[in-house]
DNA sequence: GTCTATAACAGGATAGAC
DNA sequence: GTCTATCCTGTTATAGAC
């Protein structure tokens, strides 16, 4: 089980990267089995040895991808800092995983809409739960310091995440509506990693 | 042609409305012409008769849904009130309709992501870019009295749709995460209603 | 473990009767 | 216009050799 050679990824783990890539592009319904093979390098017939069914390996992947997305962005959470300094790490960091995954939101927005019953078993799967009683906590406890209800603090955990992730998740529609070039558009999204934070303690105070 | 009974609507009508249902909640792979069939009460055979093919009979209903979107809100942007009062217009006339379609911007956001081409397919079939451009002109001119250069009032903008749209199609997420009942989101998102242009006024202030 | 071959069926599309 | 019957391809999944 040596595992130093990358360049020698074994078959199962080549198959998961493949599918990665093929879910997120082309959705479930979209994606084919015989695509995810061909990128893998290996037959059609392996997917089934090593992941039963097509269903079984998109569970798998989407599971992957939820608990890297979460686990990924909680890293930024933890530490003494301030509420102020954490929202400015926060953002950036959130904004940055986002550039680089594109695709993932609306991909697992869509896919969960269309099964509703994913997101439960996947919190199931992974300790879903647990972490985001961690994320819960710690938001609330730093809005709670400054005197906001209930509702007021969800607006405002809500308000940080919109602006985060739509204009990410709908940059084609953005681009096109307004006419904006790729690297304009690259230029905005960094601008918001700190002009995001700032309207939101601006909305806070 | 005479159109005034409603319950005797024709067959093209109901395949077009059978065919918006199942695709807004399957999506373009996920639908089947056979269940869109079946909702029309009609025979497989007479979707081809009418619309040739999945991908035609998809189109049109993408362009509606879209088109339909935009009409429907640019009502909104239209008179002689102050940039303030349009705000709040807006606002509430927007997350009223996407409370009334919920799936909407999901499922056009991901069907563009799959299939780019078909929003520039689109804006050619409806007069998409004279709309959008009244949009502009209103916005850019109404933000343009508050001094802000152009990236500010891209801001300012994909900071208002962020704040209106994300919340009611992240719905089930953030509803699963805080373990929020139907009643209380419902009670949250009227709020938003308010609560979306003041902030978004704070934060230009 | 990995392959080839094939079963089994679903789904889009068409032919042709009425 | 509307239907039944059917074609034909693509797709998941499995059987079985190596």
């Amino acid at each position: 089980m040596v595992k130093d050679r990358k360049d020698v990824e074994n078959a199962e783990q080549r198959i998961f990267d493949a599918a990665v890539g093929v879910f997120l592009e082309k959705g479930y319904d979209g994606a084919r089995m015989q695509e995810i093979a061909e990128r893998a390098g290996i037959n059609k017939a392996l997917l089934h040895y090593y992941y039963r069914s097509k269903e079984r390996l998109f569970k798998q992947v989407f599971v992957s991808l939820l608990s890297g997305m979460i686990s990924n962005l909680s890293n930024a959470l933890e530490g003494s800092m301030s509420f102020e300094e954490k929202l400015y790490i926060f953002s950036r960091e959130y904004i940055g995983f986002l550039q680089h995954n594109p695709q993932m939101p609306i991909f697992l927005l869509n896919e969960i809409r269309l099964h509703p019953q994913l997101l439960a078993e996947a919190a199931r799967e992974m300790n879903l739960p647990q972490i985001l009683k961690m994320y819960r906590d710690e938001i609330f406890h730093a809005l709670g310091n400054k005197n906001l209800d209930d509702m007021q603090q969800l607006h405002s955990i809500v308000n940080i995440i919109s602006l985060l992730v739509f204009p990410v998740a709908a940059q084609p529609v953005i681009q096109m509506i307004f006419n904006i070039d790729n690297d304009t558009y690259s230029r905005f999204l960094n601008e918001r990693k700190t002009i995001v934070p700032n309207a939101v303690l601006q909305i806070i105070e």
